[in-house]
DNA sequence: CGCTAAACGGAGAGGGTTGTCCATTTAAGC
DNA sequence: GCTTAAATGGACAACCCTCTCCGTTTAGCG
Protein backbone atom coordinates (compact mmCIF):
# COMPACT_ATOMS: atom_id res chain seq x y z
CA UNK A 1 0.00 0.00 0.00
CA UNK A 2 2.33 2.62 -1.36
CA UNK A 3 -0.79 5.40 -0.37
CA UNK A 4 0.10 7.33 1.58
CA UNK A 5 -1.33 10.98 2.19
CA UNK A 6 -4.38 11.07 -0.56
CA UNK A 7 -7.26 9.38 1.28
CA UNK A 8 -9.92 11.63 -0.05
CA UNK A 9 -9.85 13.22 -3.64
CA UNK A 10 -8.29 10.33 -5.55
CA UNK A 11 -8.09 12.68 -9.26
CA UNK A 12 -7.33 15.54 -7.00
CA UNK A 13 -8.25 19.01 -7.31
CA UNK A 14 -4.68 19.70 -6.85
CA UNK A 15 -2.04 19.11 -9.82
CA UNK A 16 -4.39 20.38 -12.37
CA UNK A 17 -3.15 23.68 -14.34
CA UNK A 18 -4.91 26.49 -12.87
CA UNK A 19 -6.94 27.24 -15.92
CA UNK A 20 -7.94 23.68 -15.96
CA UNK A 21 -8.55 23.86 -12.70
CA UNK A 22 -10.79 27.03 -13.02
CA UNK A 23 -12.89 25.38 -15.50
CA UNK A 24 -13.52 22.80 -13.91
CA UNK A 25 -15.11 24.96 -11.17
CA UNK A 26 -16.69 26.64 -13.97
CA UNK A 27 -18.58 23.55 -15.38
CA UNK A 28 -19.66 22.22 -11.59
CA UNK A 29 -21.15 26.09 -11.09
CA UNK A 30 -22.73 25.18 -14.71
CA UNK A 31 -23.97 22.23 -13.85
CA UNK A 32 -25.35 22.95 -10.83
CA UNK A 33 -27.76 25.68 -12.21
CA UNK A 34 -28.59 23.41 -15.26
CA UNK A 35 -29.64 20.54 -13.36
CA UNK A 36 -31.72 22.73 -10.70
CA UNK A 37 -33.35 24.36 -13.42
CA UNK A 38 -33.43 22.13 -16.03
CA UNK A 39 -33.45 18.63 -14.35
CA UNK A 40 -30.93 16.04 -14.18
CA UNK A 41 -31.60 15.14 -18.16
CA UNK A 42 -30.06 18.15 -19.18
CA UNK A 43 -27.90 18.04 -22.63
CA UNK A 44 -24.06 17.81 -21.43
CA UNK A 45 -23.97 20.14 -24.65
CA UNK A 46 -26.34 22.84 -22.33
CA UNK A 47 -24.15 22.47 -19.35
CA UNK A 48 -20.82 22.77 -21.72
CA UNK A 49 -21.86 25.66 -23.36
CA UNK A 50 -23.14 27.11 -20.15
CA UNK A 51 -20.07 27.00 -18.62
CA UNK A 52 -18.09 28.61 -21.80
CA UNK A 53 -16.18 25.12 -22.54
CA UNK A 54 -16.17 23.10 -25.25
CA UNK A 55 -17.44 19.08 -24.91
CA UNK A 56 -14.09 18.11 -24.83
CA UNK A 57 -13.27 19.87 -21.64
CA UNK A 58 -16.09 18.61 -20.04
CA UNK A 59 -15.65 15.18 -20.30
CA UNK A 60 -12.23 15.06 -19.93
CA UNK A 61 -12.70 16.75 -16.24
CA UNK A 62 -15.88 14.12 -15.65
CA UNK A 63 -15.59 10.89 -17.98
CA UNK A 64 -19.47 10.18 -18.03
CA UNK A 65 -22.58 11.64 -17.30
CA UNK A 66 -22.68 10.12 -13.73
CA UNK A 67 -19.61 11.30 -12.64
CA UNK A 68 -20.88 14.86 -13.11
CA UNK A 69 -24.03 14.39 -11.11
CA UNK A 70 -22.13 12.39 -8.52
CA UNK A 71 -19.72 15.40 -7.71
CA UNK A 72 -22.45 18.18 -8.40
CA UNK A 73 -24.74 16.24 -5.98
CA UNK A 74 -22.04 15.61 -3.54
CA UNK A 75 -22.07 19.03 -1.16
CA UNK A 76 -26.27 18.73 -1.78
CA UNK A 77 -25.78 14.78 -0.31
CA UNK A 78 -23.27 16.37 2.55
CA UNK A 79 -26.21 18.87 2.92
CA UNK A 80 -28.44 16.20 4.04
CA UNK A 81 -26.00 14.92 6.52
CA UNK A 82 -25.62 18.29 8.49
CA UNK A 83 -29.44 18.86 8.65
CA UNK A 84 -29.62 15.01 10.34
CA UNK A 85 -26.70 16.13 12.49
CA UNK A 86 -28.26 19.22 13.29
CA UNK A 87 -31.32 17.27 14.49
CA UNK A 88 -29.85 14.28 16.31
CA UNK A 89 -28.62 17.37 18.81
CA UNK A 90 -32.25 18.53 19.07
CA UNK A 91 -33.67 17.58 22.42
CA UNK A 92 -37.04 17.32 21.49
CA UNK A 93 -37.31 13.98 19.40
CA UNK A 94 -40.33 15.37 17.62
CA UNK A 95 -39.18 18.43 16.75
CA UNK A 96 -35.89 16.70 15.17
CA UNK A 97 -37.96 14.21 13.36
CA UNK A 98 -40.35 17.43 11.97
CA UNK A 99 -37.66 19.28 10.94
CA UNK A 100 -35.91 16.92 9.46
CA UNK A 101 -38.62 15.72 6.83
CA UNK A 102 -39.50 19.68 6.85
CA UNK A 103 -35.77 20.51 5.13
CA UNK A 104 -34.63 18.05 3.00
CA UNK A 105 -38.74 18.11 1.08
CA UNK A 106 -37.74 21.54 0.88
CA UNK A 107 -34.37 21.03 -0.60
CA UNK A 108 -36.01 18.93 -2.65
CA UNK A 109 -38.45 21.93 -3.68
CA UNK A 110 -35.15 24.24 -3.89
CA UNK A 111 -33.31 22.15 -6.53
CA UNK A 112 -34.97 19.60 -8.76
CA UNK A 113 -32.38 17.92 -10.17
CA UNK A 114 -31.37 17.17 -6.79
CA UNK A 115 -34.07 14.63 -6.39
CA UNK A 116 -33.70 13.23 -9.32
CA UNK A 117 -30.27 12.41 -8.46
CA UNK A 118 -31.62 10.76 -5.07
CA UNK A 119 -34.14 8.55 -6.59
CA UNK A 120 -32.36 7.47 -10.10
CA UNK A 121 -29.09 7.91 -9.46
CA UNK A 122 -26.49 5.39 -10.33
CA UNK A 123 -26.23 2.51 -7.73
CA UNK A 124 -22.38 2.05 -8.89
CA UNK A 125 -21.68 5.76 -7.29
CA UNK A 126 -20.18 4.37 -4.30
CA UNK A 127 -19.37 7.57 -3.33
CA UNK A 128 -21.77 8.51 -1.84
CA UNK A 129 -22.09 5.17 0.27
CA UNK A 130 -20.52 6.12 3.27
CA UNK A 131 -22.62 9.72 3.92
CA UNK A 132 -26.15 7.37 2.96
CA UNK A 133 -24.89 5.14 5.97
CA UNK A 134 -24.32 7.58 8.38
CA UNK A 135 -27.44 9.55 7.98
CA UNK A 136 -29.22 6.69 7.59
CA UNK A 137 -27.73 5.64 11.28
CA UNK A 138 -28.92 9.46 12.16
CA UNK A 139 -32.47 8.87 11.08
CA UNK A 140 -32.88 5.54 12.89
CA UNK A 141 -31.59 7.28 16.16
CA UNK A 142 -33.78 9.99 15.58
CA UNK A 143 -36.99 7.84 14.48
CA UNK A 144 -36.28 5.59 17.61
CA UNK A 145 -36.44 8.63 19.64
CA UNK A 146 -39.22 10.46 18.50
CA UNK A 147 -40.86 7.26 19.14
CA UNK A 148 -39.91 6.67 22.42
CA UNK A 149 -41.37 9.69 23.47
CA UNK A 150 -44.06 8.90 22.38
CA UNK A 151 -44.51 11.53 19.84
CA UNK A 152 -44.12 9.28 16.42
CA UNK A 153 -46.63 6.68 16.03
CA UNK A 154 -45.01 3.20 16.51
CA UNK A 155 -45.81 1.50 13.65
CA UNK A 156 -43.74 3.94 11.68
CA UNK A 157 -41.34 2.88 9.35
CA UNK A 158 -37.67 3.92 8.15
CA UNK A 159 -38.87 3.24 5.12
CA UNK A 160 -41.71 5.39 5.53
CA UNK A 161 -39.16 8.24 4.75
CA UNK A 162 -38.57 6.97 1.68
CA UNK A 163 -42.10 6.78 0.78
CA UNK A 164 -42.16 10.27 1.65
CA UNK A 165 -39.42 11.29 -0.51
CA UNK A 166 -40.63 9.89 -3.28
CA UNK A 167 -44.24 11.28 -3.14
CA UNK A 168 -42.77 14.98 -2.19
CA UNK A 169 -40.66 14.63 -5.69
CA UNK A 170 -43.94 13.35 -7.25
CA UNK A 171 -45.70 16.32 -5.99
CA UNK A 172 -42.64 19.00 -7.01
CA UNK A 173 -41.81 16.87 -10.72
CA UNK A 174 -43.56 18.78 -13.66
CA UNK A 175 -44.67 21.68 -10.99
CA UNK A 176 -44.44 24.95 -11.86
CA UNK A 177 -44.44 27.92 -9.36
CA UNK A 178 -46.83 26.40 -6.95
CA UNK A 179 -44.28 23.41 -6.31
CA UNK A 180 -43.13 25.12 -2.87
CA UNK A 181 -47.02 25.29 -1.22
CA UNK A 182 -47.64 21.68 -2.96
CA UNK A 183 -45.02 19.99 -1.21
CA UNK A 184 -45.33 22.22 2.20
CA UNK A 185 -49.20 21.18 2.68
CA UNK A 186 -48.55 17.61 1.35
CA UNK A 187 -45.60 17.45 4.60
CA UNK A 188 -48.03 18.78 6.88
CA UNK A 189 -50.12 16.52 6.55
CA UNK A 190 -47.67 13.18 6.31
CA UNK A 191 -46.51 14.62 9.50
CA UNK A 192 -50.09 15.06 10.92
CA UNK A 193 -50.26 11.39 10.18
CA UNK A 194 -46.85 10.26 11.83
CA UNK A 195 -47.56 12.03 14.70
CA UNK A 196 -49.15 11.00 18.11
CA UNK A 197 -50.93 13.63 19.42
CA UNK A 198 -52.48 12.19 22.78
CA UNK A 199 -48.87 12.59 24.21
CA UNK A 200 -49.83 9.99 27.30
CA UNK A 201 -52.06 7.57 24.92
CA UNK A 202 -51.50 3.36 24.95
CA UNK A 203 -48.03 4.00 22.90
CA UNK A 204 -48.22 0.69 21.05
CA UNK A 205 -51.74 1.12 19.46
CA UNK A 206 -51.42 3.95 17.06
CA UNK A 207 -54.50 5.95 15.45
CA UNK A 208 -55.39 2.73 12.99
CA UNK A 209 -53.37 0.17 11.74
CA UNK A 210 -51.74 0.92 8.13
CA UNK A 211 -50.75 -1.50 5.65
CA UNK A 212 -47.37 -3.08 5.62
CA UNK A 213 -44.67 -0.67 4.69
CA UNK A 214 -42.75 -1.09 1.25
CA UNK A 215 -39.59 -2.69 1.71
CA UNK A 216 -37.62 -0.17 0.13
CA UNK A 217 -34.25 0.71 2.27
CA UNK A 218 -33.01 3.99 2.43
CA UNK A 219 -30.83 2.81 -0.08
CA UNK A 220 -33.14 2.54 -2.72
CA UNK A 221 -33.54 5.98 -2.66
CA UNK A 222 -29.87 6.00 -4.39
CA UNK A 223 -30.23 2.17 -6.06
CA UNK A 224 -33.47 2.56 -7.24
CA UNK B 1 -73.79 22.72 -41.00
CA UNK B 2 -74.24 19.69 -43.51
CA UNK B 3 -73.12 17.42 -40.69
CA UNK B 4 -75.62 14.88 -39.03
CA UNK B 5 -74.80 11.49 -38.17
CA UNK B 6 -71.83 11.08 -37.27
CA UNK B 7 -71.57 13.02 -33.62
CA UNK B 8 -69.21 11.27 -31.90
CA UNK B 9 -65.91 9.29 -33.45
CA UNK B 10 -65.34 11.73 -36.65
CA UNK B 11 -62.81 9.46 -37.91
CA UNK B 12 -64.98 6.64 -37.40
CA UNK B 13 -63.85 3.10 -37.12
CA UNK B 14 -67.04 2.53 -39.08
CA UNK B 15 -66.12 2.50 -43.17
CA UNK B 16 -62.86 1.06 -42.09
CA UNK B 17 -61.62 -1.72 -44.75
CA UNK B 18 -61.79 -5.11 -42.17
CA UNK B 19 -57.84 -5.36 -41.97
CA UNK B 20 -58.07 -2.55 -41.42
CA UNK B 21 -60.05 -2.09 -38.42
CA UNK B 22 -58.38 -5.62 -36.90
CA UNK B 23 -55.22 -4.03 -37.24
CA UNK B 24 -56.12 -0.74 -35.27
CA UNK B 25 -57.52 -2.92 -32.78
CA UNK B 26 -54.28 -4.87 -32.47
CA UNK B 27 -52.49 -1.31 -32.42
CA UNK B 28 -54.80 -0.34 -29.39
CA UNK B 29 -54.09 -3.57 -27.56
CA UNK B 30 -50.32 -3.71 -28.07
CA UNK B 31 -49.78 0.38 -27.40
CA UNK B 32 -51.71 -0.18 -24.29
CA UNK B 33 -49.99 -3.15 -22.59
CA UNK B 34 -46.61 -0.95 -23.78
CA UNK B 35 -47.88 1.71 -22.11
CA UNK B 36 -48.31 -0.45 -19.42
CA UNK B 37 -45.30 -1.84 -18.81
CA UNK B 38 -42.88 0.81 -19.91
CA UNK B 39 -44.34 3.99 -19.49
CA UNK B 40 -45.76 6.38 -21.69
CA UNK B 41 -42.26 7.05 -23.41
CA UNK B 42 -42.14 3.47 -25.43
CA UNK B 43 -40.75 4.16 -28.58
CA UNK B 44 -43.74 4.37 -31.48
CA UNK B 45 -41.55 1.40 -33.32
CA UNK B 46 -41.80 -0.67 -30.37
CA UNK B 47 -45.57 -0.48 -29.94
CA UNK B 48 -45.67 -1.38 -33.84
CA UNK B 49 -43.49 -4.33 -33.55
CA UNK B 50 -45.55 -5.90 -30.87
CA UNK B 51 -48.72 -5.16 -32.84
CA UNK B 52 -47.25 -6.76 -35.51
CA UNK B 53 -47.47 -3.86 -38.04
CA UNK B 54 -45.48 -1.62 -39.92
CA UNK B 55 -44.20 2.27 -38.67
CA UNK B 56 -46.60 3.58 -41.47
CA UNK B 57 -49.86 1.68 -40.46
CA UNK B 58 -49.79 2.53 -36.95
CA UNK B 59 -48.90 6.63 -37.98
CA UNK B 60 -51.73 6.12 -40.75
CA UNK B 61 -53.97 5.23 -37.71
CA UNK B 62 -53.33 7.62 -35.19
CA UNK B 63 -51.00 10.42 -36.74
CA UNK B 64 -49.26 11.54 -33.68
CA UNK B 65 -48.12 9.80 -30.40
CA UNK B 66 -50.99 12.12 -28.58
CA UNK B 67 -53.76 10.74 -30.71
CA UNK B 68 -52.65 7.55 -29.38
CA UNK B 69 -52.09 8.24 -26.00
CA UNK B 70 -55.54 9.43 -26.02
CA UNK B 71 -57.43 7.22 -27.30
CA UNK B 72 -55.76 4.30 -25.70
CA UNK B 73 -56.47 6.21 -22.28
CA UNK B 74 -60.04 7.17 -23.03
CA UNK B 75 -61.35 4.11 -21.48
CA UNK B 76 -59.19 4.62 -18.44
CA UNK B 77 -60.29 8.09 -17.91
CA UNK B 78 -63.94 6.11 -18.25
CA UNK B 79 -63.39 4.33 -15.63
CA UNK B 80 -62.18 6.71 -13.30
CA UNK B 81 -65.70 8.87 -14.03
CA UNK B 82 -67.12 5.54 -13.10
CA UNK B 83 -65.44 4.73 -9.81
CA UNK B 84 -66.80 8.67 -9.13
CA UNK B 85 -70.50 7.73 -10.06
CA UNK B 86 -70.20 4.27 -7.81
CA UNK B 87 -69.19 6.87 -5.20
CA UNK B 88 -71.51 8.82 -5.56
CA UNK B 89 -74.16 6.36 -5.22
CA UNK B 90 -72.87 4.86 -1.83
CA UNK B 91 -74.87 6.54 1.16
CA UNK B 92 -71.99 6.49 3.39
CA UNK B 93 -70.20 9.82 2.73
CA UNK B 94 -66.54 8.95 4.26
CA UNK B 95 -66.40 5.59 2.61
CA UNK B 96 -67.26 6.77 -0.62
CA UNK B 97 -64.20 9.52 -0.51
CA UNK B 98 -62.17 6.70 0.79
CA UNK B 99 -63.10 4.40 -2.32
CA UNK B 100 -62.66 7.10 -5.00
CA UNK B 101 -58.99 7.94 -3.72
CA UNK B 102 -57.92 3.91 -2.94
CA UNK B 103 -59.45 3.13 -6.40
CA UNK B 104 -58.17 5.14 -8.24
CA UNK B 105 -54.52 5.23 -7.24
CA UNK B 106 -54.78 1.51 -7.19
CA UNK B 107 -55.53 2.48 -10.89
CA UNK B 108 -52.31 4.19 -10.98
CA UNK B 109 -50.04 1.52 -9.65
CA UNK B 110 -51.95 -1.10 -12.23
CA UNK B 111 -51.18 1.42 -15.43
CA UNK B 112 -48.12 3.34 -14.94
CA UNK B 113 -48.47 4.71 -17.98
CA UNK B 114 -52.13 6.25 -16.74
CA UNK B 115 -50.39 8.25 -14.28
CA UNK B 116 -48.18 9.69 -16.66
CA UNK B 117 -50.86 10.09 -19.39
CA UNK B 118 -52.60 11.77 -16.26
CA UNK B 119 -49.62 14.16 -15.56
CA UNK B 120 -47.77 15.16 -18.97
CA UNK B 121 -51.22 15.01 -20.88
CA UNK B 122 -51.62 17.08 -23.63
CA UNK B 123 -53.85 20.11 -22.83
CA UNK B 124 -54.89 20.19 -26.17
CA UNK B 125 -56.28 16.50 -26.34
CA UNK B 126 -59.93 18.36 -25.63
CA UNK B 127 -61.65 14.80 -26.07
CA UNK B 128 -60.72 14.47 -22.32
CA UNK B 129 -62.74 17.62 -21.16
CA UNK B 130 -66.48 17.01 -21.07
CA UNK B 131 -65.17 13.99 -19.00
CA UNK B 132 -62.83 15.86 -16.81
CA UNK B 133 -65.04 18.31 -15.63
CA UNK B 134 -68.28 15.67 -15.19
CA UNK B 135 -65.33 13.96 -12.55
CA UNK B 136 -64.26 16.84 -11.22
CA UNK B 137 -68.12 17.83 -10.02
CA UNK B 138 -68.43 14.48 -9.18
CA UNK B 139 -65.55 14.58 -6.51
CA UNK B 140 -66.38 18.25 -5.51
CA UNK B 141 -69.79 16.33 -4.56
CA UNK B 142 -68.37 13.51 -2.69
CA UNK B 143 -65.53 15.99 -1.01
CA UNK B 144 -68.40 18.09 0.13
CA UNK B 145 -70.70 14.97 1.94
CA UNK B 146 -68.00 13.72 3.78
CA UNK B 147 -67.58 17.46 4.96
CA UNK B 148 -70.85 17.58 5.58
CA UNK B 149 -70.82 14.71 7.49
CA UNK B 150 -67.86 15.94 9.73
CA UNK B 151 -65.50 12.62 8.61
CA UNK B 152 -63.37 15.11 5.69
CA UNK B 153 -61.97 17.59 7.58
CA UNK B 154 -63.03 20.89 6.62
CA UNK B 155 -60.05 22.56 5.49
CA UNK B 156 -59.67 19.94 2.94
CA UNK B 157 -59.07 21.60 -0.41
CA UNK B 158 -60.09 19.87 -3.79
CA UNK B 159 -56.30 20.80 -5.25
CA UNK B 160 -55.48 18.21 -2.16
CA UNK B 161 -56.62 15.47 -4.64
CA UNK B 162 -53.96 16.09 -6.95
CA UNK B 163 -51.50 16.27 -4.59
CA UNK B 164 -52.61 13.09 -3.69
CA UNK B 165 -52.22 11.69 -6.88
CA UNK B 166 -49.34 13.27 -8.14
CA UNK B 167 -47.85 11.82 -4.60
CA UNK B 168 -48.70 8.73 -5.36
CA UNK B 169 -47.27 9.00 -9.02
CA UNK B 170 -43.84 9.85 -7.39
CA UNK B 171 -44.11 6.96 -5.16
CA UNK B 172 -44.99 4.56 -7.96
CA UNK B 173 -42.89 5.53 -10.71
CA UNK B 174 -39.36 3.65 -10.76
CA UNK B 175 -40.16 1.72 -8.17
CA UNK B 176 -40.64 -2.17 -8.91
CA UNK B 177 -42.85 -4.55 -7.17
CA UNK B 178 -42.83 -2.89 -4.20
CA UNK B 179 -45.20 0.19 -6.05
CA UNK B 180 -48.43 -1.81 -4.77
CA UNK B 181 -47.20 -1.61 -1.06
CA UNK B 182 -46.15 1.39 -1.37
CA UNK B 183 -49.26 3.03 -2.64
CA UNK B 184 -51.41 1.66 -0.36
CA UNK B 185 -49.11 2.79 2.82
CA UNK B 186 -48.98 6.18 1.21
CA UNK B 187 -52.62 6.15 0.68
CA UNK B 188 -53.67 5.15 4.48
CA UNK B 189 -51.20 7.80 5.77
CA UNK B 190 -52.96 10.47 3.81
CA UNK B 191 -56.61 9.50 4.13
CA UNK B 192 -55.76 8.97 7.87
CA UNK B 193 -54.57 12.79 7.77
CA UNK B 194 -57.74 13.65 6.09
CA UNK B 195 -60.37 11.69 7.85
CA UNK B 196 -61.75 13.75 10.82
CA UNK B 197 -62.01 11.18 13.43
CA UNK B 198 -63.83 12.49 16.19
CA UNK B 199 -67.74 11.98 14.89
CA UNK B 200 -69.02 14.77 16.77
CA UNK B 201 -66.12 17.26 17.65
CA UNK B 202 -65.65 20.69 16.37
CA UNK B 203 -66.39 20.51 13.04
CA UNK B 204 -64.04 23.79 12.07
CA UNK B 205 -61.25 23.04 14.27
CA UNK B 206 -59.08 20.61 12.27
CA UNK B 207 -56.51 18.62 14.02
CA UNK B 208 -53.86 21.36 13.17
CA UNK B 209 -53.78 24.31 10.69
CA UNK B 210 -52.15 23.50 7.38
CA UNK B 211 -49.82 25.92 5.08
CA UNK B 212 -52.17 26.65 2.23
CA UNK B 213 -53.18 24.55 -0.28
CA UNK B 214 -51.85 24.34 -3.86
CA UNK B 215 -53.70 26.68 -6.39
CA UNK B 216 -53.72 23.41 -9.05
CA UNK B 217 -57.32 22.68 -9.97
CA UNK B 218 -57.95 19.28 -11.25
CA UNK B 219 -57.19 20.33 -14.18
CA UNK B 220 -54.01 20.45 -13.68
CA UNK B 221 -53.74 16.92 -14.05
CA UNK B 222 -54.51 17.19 -17.59
CA UNK B 223 -52.86 20.17 -17.94
CA UNK B 224 -49.65 19.71 -16.60
C1' DC C 1 -62.32 -14.09 -61.61
C1' DG C 2 -60.30 -9.62 -62.11
C1' DC C 3 -59.96 -4.83 -61.05
C1' DT C 4 -59.17 -0.86 -58.15
C1' DA C 5 -58.86 1.75 -54.24
C1' DA C 6 -57.49 0.94 -49.69
C1' DA C 7 -54.04 -0.73 -46.79
C1' DC C 8 -49.48 -2.40 -45.91
C1' DG C 9 -44.36 -2.69 -44.48
C1' DG C 10 -39.90 -1.21 -44.34
C1' DA C 11 -36.35 1.93 -45.65
C1' DG C 12 -34.78 6.44 -44.72
C1' DA C 13 -34.81 11.60 -43.96
C1' DG C 14 -34.51 14.74 -40.17
C1' DG C 15 -33.52 16.08 -35.54
C1' DG C 16 -31.31 15.37 -31.22
C1' DT C 17 -27.82 13.45 -27.78
C1' DT C 18 -23.62 11.14 -26.22
C1' DG C 19 -18.95 10.63 -26.19
C1' DT C 20 -14.20 10.88 -29.12
C1' DC C 21 -10.38 12.81 -31.97
C1' DC C 22 -6.99 16.00 -33.27
C1' DA C 23 -5.06 20.29 -34.69
C1' DT C 24 -4.34 24.48 -32.07
C1' DT C 25 -3.66 27.36 -27.99
C1' DT C 26 -1.73 28.39 -23.48
C1' DA C 27 0.33 28.01 -18.75
C1' DA C 28 4.49 27.85 -16.41
C1' DG C 29 9.27 26.24 -15.50
C1' DC C 30 14.06 27.20 -17.16
C1' DG D 1 11.67 34.67 -23.98
C1' DC D 2 11.18 29.97 -25.20
C1' DT D 3 9.93 25.31 -24.86
C1' DT D 4 6.83 21.68 -23.93
C1' DA D 5 3.38 19.17 -21.96
C1' DA D 6 -1.15 20.17 -20.50
C1' DA D 7 -5.42 21.92 -21.86
C1' DT D 8 -8.70 23.43 -25.16
C1' DG D 9 -12.73 23.51 -28.51
C1' DG D 10 -15.43 22.25 -32.23
C1' DA D 11 -16.28 18.89 -35.68
C1' DC D 12 -17.80 14.15 -36.09
C1' DA D 13 -19.07 9.27 -35.64
C1' DA D 14 -22.50 6.42 -33.52
C1' DC D 15 -26.96 5.87 -31.84
C1' DC D 16 -31.94 6.40 -30.96
C1' DC D 17 -36.36 8.27 -32.05
C1' DT D 18 -40.19 10.31 -34.81
C1' DC D 19 -42.57 10.55 -38.80
C1' DT D 20 -42.84 10.06 -44.20
C1' DC D 21 -42.48 8.11 -48.80
C1' DC D 22 -43.29 4.68 -52.06
C1' DG D 23 -43.42 0.27 -54.30
C1' DT D 24 -46.13 -3.88 -53.20
C1' DT D 25 -50.08 -6.49 -51.41
C1' DT D 26 -54.91 -7.35 -50.43
C1' DA D 27 -59.93 -6.76 -49.47
C1' DG D 28 -64.15 -6.51 -51.58
C1' DC D 29 -67.27 -5.58 -55.36
C1' DG D 30 -69.12 -6.37 -60.02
Amino acid sequence: MPEQSSRIAPSAETELRADALRNRQRILHAAREAFATRGIEVPMAAIARRAGVGMATLYRRFPSRESLVTEVFADQFAACGAVVDVALADPDPWRAFRTVVEKVCAMQVADRGFTAAFLTAFPEAVDYEEGRARAERGLDTIVRRAKAAGSLRADFDLADLVLLFKANHGVIADTGDDAADASRRLVAYLLQSFHTTSPTASPTASAEPLPPPPKLGLASLLTR
